[in-house]
DNA sequence: ACTTCGACCTGTTGGC
DNA sequence: TGCCAACAGGTCGAAG
């Protein structure tokens, strides 16, 4: 469920609810996530109020006064705002209760998610000081992404998937740019030209976007502990698409292996 | 510095 | 209907 778009989707929607708002308490029923949930979570945040909600790559940052909440989604995650006494749906790990009598909870089945707690600078946390430039952001650009590629062997898919050269770029959309931008997922990416970087930069930069606005609509009912993404299926081009016809040329759409994950790619469009 | 691959989990799907 | 294998939106970290 959670790429880019959708972390942002939530960020944008758990914010209002619980910033500003003073934790209470942390409850932990299962802290084997990702990485175990410390213990120092529950001992250190009740007091303290959530000043603002952020986003870097996947992770959502929560600010207090006295340390960042830092969470990462996983395969499976996703979080949703509740009463504090609705009794605790099916792996809803982690939740934290708010003095106003709201709780925002964790659930993730498949436990790749995590939640860890940081009292300095969270940008500086061993899992994000190496992430590379936000996708929307200024720096990433043609021009970036040429120069990092230049030493590179790997495929240009592996490389824009790669969080230390760009944050948050998923599976779906990787699929998705390198179509938007005609490159066949396969292309060495030390190989390319600064011009099709060019346009595969503006069509990471395009597919991100349109994805977050359409996430905006799910947004309305997402206490209601929402699900999948419905629209943005109905918008994809390849990814999910093996054996149909691309919109564009009518070829057959293909899936490949690269790097243990789908690849999906039309190859008259793509080259 | 870069690439490859195993590891972490459980639910869903599709074929036989 | 049941069983089993394949697969799923991530990405770290060890080993080569």
């Amino acid at each position: 469920m959670p790429e880019l778009p959708e972390v942002e989707t939530t960020r944008r929607g758990i914010a209002p609810h619980i910033t500003g708002q003073q934790v209470s308490k942390v409850i932990v029923r299962n802290p084997r996530l990702r990485w175990r949930v410390p213990a120092t979570l529950a001992k250190q945040l009740p007091g303290h109020t959530i000043s603002s909600v952020e986003r870097r790559a996947k992770y959502l940052l929560l600010k207090t006064g006295t340390g960042t909440v830092i969470i990462h989604l996983g395969m499976s995650g996703s979080l949703r705002i509740t009463d504090a006494t609705a009794p605790p749906a099916d792996y809803e790990h982690v939740e934290f209760v708010f003095a106003n009598g709201k709780s925002l909870r964790l659930r993730d089945p498949r436990r790749f998610g995590a939640v860890l707690w940081t009292r300095t600078d969270a940008l500086k946390h061993k899992l994000l000081q190496k992430t590379g430039p936000e996708p929307l952001g200024k720096d990433m650009d043609a021009g970036y992404l040429f120069d990092r590629s230049r030493t590179r062997r790997c495929s240009v898919k592996e490389f824009i998937m790669n969080s230390q050269v760009v944050a948050g770029v998923g599976n779906i959309y990787a699929c998705e740019a390198l179509f938007v931008a005609g490159i066949h997922p396969r292309r060495a990416a030390g190989n390319i030209s600064l011009s099709r970087y060019q346009r595969l930069a503006k069509a990471i930069k395009q597919v991100l976007k349109a994805a977050i606005k359409q996430g905006g609509t799910s947004l309305r009912d997402f206490t209601a502990s929402d699900g999948k993404p419905g629209y943005f299926k109905q918008q994809l081009k390849v990814y999910g698409r093996e054996a149909n016809s691309c919109d564009e040329c009518g070829s057959m759409i293909k899936r490949i292996t690269q790097g243990q994950r789908s690849s999906f790619y039309c190859p008259r469009c793509q080259r």
